[in-house]
DNA sequence: CATATTTCCCAAATCGTTTTGGAGTATTAT
DNA sequence: ATAATACTCCAAAACGATTTGGGAAATATG
């Protein structure tokens, strides 16, 4: 059984209430004593219960990530990454991280919301693959509950986030093939009720639309923003009779996926056919060869969203609530550079 | 302010008590009445708070998990599945997930193990890259706090953990290579306070060994378990007068790092050099050519541990404590298969 | 009919903190 | 010397659940 502030007042015969307020840096308590109860405290390894400092200050000091994964596994580095930063940023502030998983859209995903949030298990909540008519954000926002999302939404709804412009993005990145003169460009999408795909497709139609070329719907075919999903769909592509001569994935995973089919296949990335992708992991620069992609700082948006989620909770308000960022377009070799 | 458990009490007209046991499930109440209960405690959206019940109940229904990763950021998609794994279990078991980031050894890792530990932050802690004098293993064990590991040390401490054997893991790699013909097989090691580069190490010499080659020790490189690490190593490799014809990483992001600076030489993997890694890791399949590895199925391994984990929380007590799995060598083509 | 046994409910104590509202002393000002 | 002003400290009341130990009413038993 743990040392409580009850033993520690005991033993420095001292009242709870002096212990508390001497560890608490309140000024009421002479400088001597204060010493005497810090020494004392650390001698007996006390530390306040969790709980208990909770249920009287009604906050929990933790923040919640709930991850949006399809069971029964996922593993998109994208996620590492996100973790990585809003875990370095919360710990550095001294906040817990507390994380579920749950498969988006379902009935388990809202009862983790749920419980988090009538149960006040976690002080705000960081929200990442956005819907583009997202409950989550109707939920939170009617519970009045704080929260930061990675990305946007169409709802009518003001809420702070940090988004990255996959629009503007892939228009530069559609220029740059057609640039490289590409005029078959096919586009392997993400599911359709992401945000994300709705940027990511309209900013490769209108690129293709400011080169003067013409959108072929048979070119772009449906994934699910994972390798396989990826090596599907490119297998689909390059059996058309009029395959095409670049393929640009949703992200980077699904680009890594068509990048493998086109090898099975014999030919040659960034000769025979070009490849790109979206998000910038790691792995994307030690595919052979190298891939194309847009890069966007997860781990220091992670950092800046708990950043901002601290900010709401313990001021009640925030300056910038919404960030924009253009993501970094990085040409390699897998589009002929 | 959230709905209280008084007050779906006063609404029903009935004290806190019956309300609590109702929704708890006792016999104790009459079935009439715990309808009426489960009903308006939904619509008023009632929630037990998570600090008060925990404050109760003497726990927290939440185990920990401490990524021991070195700032500013750690992309090791081992750290994915891992997660991927414990999380899934423990959300389907209803535990939540607590994470925070330390960098081993360091002062600020031994401050959240014991704020966890003696804030009763969480029911139990999850350990992976486990050190052969692990002081957490030590400081867990002698609290009589709740834990399992991923990995053995080399304490003379009993304690519930799932250990891949890497040393006869190694040992069968490295036959593979002789068999392919390979006589002067480099090694790129981790950190060397780490159990798995203890085993793996040995297994590499005692590969050897059984091969009849003696070790030539300036084919020992150090790494550090990352892309960059076995990169730096194999530059060195590579610029030795008589340089290796095959190359072990530690793990597959080592590998991967060896494999990009193999082909920034202009070698061919598969034919002008022998690589390998360790781990299994996805994206290890999807590089050019594939890599051969020794596979560990880090996700099951994840939802055992906090399977087991979860054993010593609620029984106290726990039937199998050790368990050890083999790692099965896939061999792919970056070792000529 | 009197007594035992269920059945169903509740008041109060408890978990370990923080916070409120003083209450004694010691010090300073008048 | 007296009043006013610090300094220090503390008892008791929260926070919101669960659990203990009955108690009253309804039902069963002899």
């Amino acid at each position: 059984m743990p040392v409580t502030i009850k033993d520690v007042a005991k033993r420095l015969k001292l009242s709870v209430t002096t212990v508390s307020r001497a560890l608490d840096g309140y000024d009421d308590v002479a400088a001597k004593t204060r010493e005497r109860v810090i020494r004392v405290a650390s001698e007996m390894g006390y530390a306040p219960s969790r709980a208990a400092r909770q249920l009287r200050r009604q906050k929990t000091e933790a923040i919640g990530y709930i991850m949006p994964t399809i069971k029964p596994r996922f593993a998109d580095p994208f996620f590492s990454e996100f973790i990585a930063g809003i875990g370095d940023e919360a710990a550095s502030r001294n906040f817990d991280l507390v994380v579920s998983l749950a498969p988006p859209g379902e009935e388990a995903e809202r009862a983790v919301y749920q419980r988090w949030v009538q149960g006040r298990r976690v002080d705000g909540i960081v929200l990442s693959r956005m819907r583009v008519n997202d409950w989550r954000v109707r939920y939170l926002s009617d519970s009045k509950f704080p929260f930061v999302a990675f990305g946007r939404t169409q709802l009518p709804i003001d809420f702070p986030h940090v988004g990255v412009d996959g629009e503007s993005g892939m228009r530069e990145l559609v220029a740059h093939l057609i640039e490289r003169g590409h005029r078959r460009i096919a586009f392997v999408s993400a599911p359709a009720d992401l945000t994300l795909q709705v940027d990511r497709m309209s900013g490769y139609r209108s690129g293709l639309a400011a080169g003067g070329i013409p959108v072929d719907e048979s070119l772009i075919v449906e994934g699910n923003l994972t390798r396989d999903g990826g090596h599907h769909a490119a297998q689909q592509l390059l059996s058309l009779a009029k395959s095409p001569t670049a393929i640009i994935g949703a992200n980077d995973l699904t680009a890594i996926g068509v990048m493998r089919a086109a090898h099975e296949r014999g030919l040659i990335i960034g000769r025979d056919l070009a490849v790109a992708g979206f998000d910038g992991i790691e792995s994307a620069e030690h595919t052979h060869p190298p891939l194309t992609t847009l890069n966007q700082p997860v781990y220091d948006i992670g950092r800046q969203l708990i950043h901002m989620l601290i900010t709401v909770i313990e001021e009640g308000t925030l300056a910038e609530r919404q960030i924009m960022l253009k993501p970094e377009l990085l040409i390699r070799a897998s589009t002929g550079g």
